[in-house]
DNA sequence: ACCTCAACTTGACAGTGTAAAGATAGAAGT
DNA sequence: ACTTCTATCTTTACACTGTCAAGTTGAGGT
């Protein structure tokens, strides 16, 4: 009833946001295989050449969608973490269960993101959010201590290796109903979280 | 000198095997993105339709150089194991620097055996070579115990998260100079397999 | 009002996967 | 030995994709 906005403009106004937006909408929909340059530009509404301005080529999206997944991928973690007991060991349970339910509610968007088309050194935003996705981890690993002389960078990579396994092969696994994954639970993993980060026997935290 | 083979038949006489021989050569040089059907078909010299006979499509050939994959995995495993010392904890120790190894020779294939576009479930050859795998680390896994009346499965899952993690990290990892992975070998990880798998304390192997 | 440049659109090309139709060679049957 | 059938290709075509170049348009600055 009030004046009508014409035409589509020729200037988006927000077309990068709105790309990245396509595509993890693609990617949630439809899985890796469904995330092409031409779908993501016409989803935003645009010709198929309108990402190159914004981004270097599909790779470049691609780059772009894996820092938002991190960002979202922090989020989740904080997020368990904030709601956890009042314990280190609640705390580090907390965020490896949000890493996992990151990896069960955005499966394609975790597979990008650890993808083999991801170079995150060139790309200072992606290695800001990894980095900061890393240092959830990290700080909650801090209270730990396999060997107080050694490199605290162990047992983070211990766990990260852990938890990061474990949720890519359940991508992998689930779609085997007969295999291994099908039986272990992430929480049976986790029972053995005293153990791995030297929690057992005297060092109870 | 002596009678030449005219023209090149039209019956290649080994196609298949020809094609996944092509496909492993293009990963190995050229990482996972230099893997395309006209390619592999070209290197075996026949036409790009000629795979269609032989595999359902790229997706078909995918399935059969994983397969080739498991296979060679398993021998990386195994034998590294046969070389190992005679103790369960060193020929488990032996597996899993064979598993990871293998990731470090075959990063591509690596890389597409657990992909996203692997599907295990309609593939029987897959399915069996991929079960096989998985048999080298469950039957090395066996002589531990974490609850001798729990479920072994777990201990499997466990231990196969833990350096399918590593190895799967290490490869995206391996872009970033200062990341994370830079000074944790798996040696470090290796060192805390006593503890993750029960051996610690009054447990020795 | 004019100029500059960012932000697009249009068109083209190369590479890719897949499908259909046709050709050929080898195997099997007579 | 000949015929028939089928497996194993080749050729052609089409749709999709990424990328590039040239052109157009709108916003911002002077």
């Amino acid at each position: 009833m009030t004046s009508k906005k014409p035409e589509k403009p020729r200037h988006h106004g927000n077309l990068r946001e709105a790309l990245i937006d396509a595509g993890i909408d693609l990617l949630q929909h439809g899985g890796l295989s469904a995330l092409t340059l031409r779908k993501c530009a016409a989803k935003a509404g645009v010709s198929h050449a309108a990402p190159a301005h914004h981004f270097s080529g599909l790779d470049g999206l691609i780059g772009a969608i894996a820092t938002r997944g991190f960002t979202q991928f922090s989020d989740y973690m904080l997020t368990s973490r904030a709601k956890a007991a009042d314990s280190d060991a609640d705390r580090l349970r907390a965020i490896l269960n949000g890493y996992i339910e990151f990896t069960v509610d955005h499966p394609a968007l975790f597979t990008l993101m650890f993808g083999s088309r991801i170079e995150i050194d060139p790309d200072q935003q992606l290695a800001q959010a990894a980095a900061t996705a890393y240092q959830v981890l990290a700080e909650t690993c801090a209270p730990f201590s396999i060997d107080p002389d050694g490199n605290p960078r162990e047992l983070e990579i211990l766990v990260w290796s852990l938890c990061h396994g474990y949720a890519s092969l359940r991508l992998v696994g689930q779609v085997t109903p007969d295999g291994p994954m099908n039986d272990v639970g992430f929480s049976d993993i986790l029972r053995r979280l005293p153990d791995i980060v030297g929690l057992s026997g005297d060092n109870p935290k």
